[in-house]
DNA sequence: AAGATGACGATTG
DNA sequence: CCAATCGCCATCT
């Protein structure tokens, strides 16, 4: 029996926005759960974008394994189909993983603030 | 109804 | 620099 995600009609619109950026983010490249918290207002909690995560990790075309926290860990990857599933779909993406943690994370993190360019 | 939990983050000690 | 604590918001027990 699956557990069903108690979806309100205010929050399902958090869940589309945080897919939607999730969807933006460039092959090669990664964010952070803070990063898109803070894109969609930041007063929502970087806790609602991994709970979100959680709800999309069963949807294919949220590619969640490019959402990592701030410190570009690996954290989630226990959520996946396997624990190494995170990491293998990264590399296919050309992201380096080491140790549980992408590899020049600086370099790899997409800020949609700053490449989408918000003002 | 109240307390504990969580794919986090920032601050304080 | 590492450890501990609070803040954030919604869900689960």
């Amino acid at each position: 029996m699956v557990k069903p995600i108690k979806l309100s009609e205010a929050n399902a619109d958090f869940f589309d926005r945080v897919y939607q950026v999730v969807r933006l983010i460039p092959r090669g490249r990664a964010t952070s759960y803070g990063a898109i918290a803070k894109y969609l207002g930041a007063k929502s909690g970087s806790r609602m974008v991994g709970w979100a995560m959680n709800a999309a990790h069963k949807l294919e075309n949220v590619p969640a394994q490019r959402v990592v926290n701030r410190n570009g860990l690996l954290t989630g990857k226990m959520h996946f189909e396997t624990p190494t599933k995170m990491e293998e779909l990264l590399k296919s993406d050309g992201v380096e993983v080491r140790n549980d943690q992408i590899v020049n994370w600086k370099e790899i993190f997409w800020d949609p603030m700053t490449e989408l360019n918000i003002d």
